[in-house]
DNA sequence: CAGTGGTCTAGACCACCCT
DNA sequence: GGGTGGTCTAGACCACTGG
């Protein structure tokens, strides 16, 4: 069994996580198994307890271990319902970042009425500004993206939005010092008539819809908009359990 | 400015954790400030420097700071793109355990052909355990899930497999300690004929389908399957930036 | 009781950045 | 050079678990 070398330009906590890793992603740690204790540790790799603790630490964030008081640390069995879903898969279709073009279908002020009025806890007199957009890659539309904003010229970030013309800018872009947090939620929908042509797509084609609802420092909804996005350009990939990370390109 | 207090049940580093959470939340913090200096911190709080450095250390895990040696430590803007989901929705849907029933509507031996021997890796001749199921909540469905299970009795998976009745059991169940790691991937659909009129759901419906590959601890694959669920079943949601954990629950 | 992990300290030395 | 974060040590005391 391997020890930490303490010539190695890789720190030692560092190390101890690779070689823990590596004893549960070949088997020789199973599921359940119980780790060397802390000290034990210590005393093999000749380093401080604090140290381990670091690497130990690590490996429970990432999940692959799990430590009980009084009783030691434990190799966790695989957990299905632990897998999580990143954006980063969106942000892939999006990255050929020459190639995005952003289309401005509309953009009008208008009353805040229905369903709007409940997602944004406003008033119905408030004026708005919605926004119909397509996102493009290499001129083929891919995306569809529906906004409401709220319209208040004290307020800079209506007017960053309508300077945008790159999805980062969108999404990340100058204006997002302004957005505290957002609630983001993910359904499967089939496109309307209207969509579908837009995104030059058969009729009633699976899509996801991904909506999104801003809210700034003072914790009032900015923004209710979201993203029709085919499923044919985009899907959600993650593994969960022991691996190496050179299969994360699977 | 709030303080660490030494008598309180809260750890030292959990408290520093709170305070400096609560400024961000609250925009006494804004994205792209500063933070007061590690060395600031401990003299103000009165602790040590690891204890500051692991609260810090939090906050970076949770994707609130960054740090720059030899800058500092800075608010990180709202980041879209860091956005994650969790299959804990799904949880939540099956979370009803005396309600949840699994019917088997289809199991036996197949042998392997087209996309299963590309999926799994293995040659056509290979002898596969072929199911369908059904889950039901209080009598109606709400999950489809097809499966290829590697047939090989010198393999216990296959034997725990065809015990199981509860959906639990199924994905995190005694036999899954055979399983390494799982490669999951999420796509939006629509339902097919066969699958809506299973589902009772009308042709044409939007759905999610949850895509997996078992991997056992010599890396073969054991088991290729996927779960077709209705999208008025399910909806993943998630909230990214600096929120209090109550709002999680919106 | 002995052994485990959980918290915490008061130092140390280093790499890095800015002026 | 002076300040920042990054790594690491050698202790300490505590809470919890099991026999």
């Amino acid at each position: 069994m391997r020890k930490v070398d303490s010539n190695s330009y890789e720190p030692s906590y560092s190390q101890v996580v690779r070689i823990l890793q590596e004893q549960i992603a070949v088997g020789k740690l199973r599921p359940g198994d119980r780790l060397p204790s802390e000290s034990q540790l210590c005393a093999y790799h000749g380093v401080s307890r604090m140290t381990i603790r670091r690497a130990i630490n690590i490996l429970v964030e990432q999940g692959a271990v799990i430590t009980r008081q009084g009783q030691g640390t434990f190799v966790k069995p695989m957990q299905f319902w632990a897998a999580t879903f990143g954006l980063g898969q969106l942000q892939n279709l999006l990255s050929d970042e020459s190639g995005i073009r952003i289309r401005i279908l509309e953009a009008s002020i208008k009353l805040a009425e229905g369903r709007v009025t409940r997602k944004m806890a406003i008033k119905r007199s408030q004026r708005l500004l919605f926004m119909r957009r397509l996102i493009l890659s290499r001129d083929k539309p891919i995306m569809y993206h529906r906004e409401y904003l709220v319209y208040d010229p004290s307020r800079p970030i209506v007017e960053s939005e309508l300077e945008v013309t790159s999805l980062r800018g969108l999404l990340e872009g100058t204006g997002n010092s302004f957005i505290k947090r957002s609630v983001l939620s993910i359904e499967a929908t089939v496109l309307k008539d209207e969509e579908a042509q837009l995104l030059q797509a058969p009729a009633a084609t699976a899509a996801f819809n991904l909506e999104h609802l801003f809210y700034d420092f003072e914790d009032r909804p900015v923004s209710w908009g979201w993203f029709i996005c085919p499923a044919a350009n985009l899907r959600f990939t993650t593994i969960v359990g022991a691996h190496n990370k050179e299969l994360l390109n699977v």
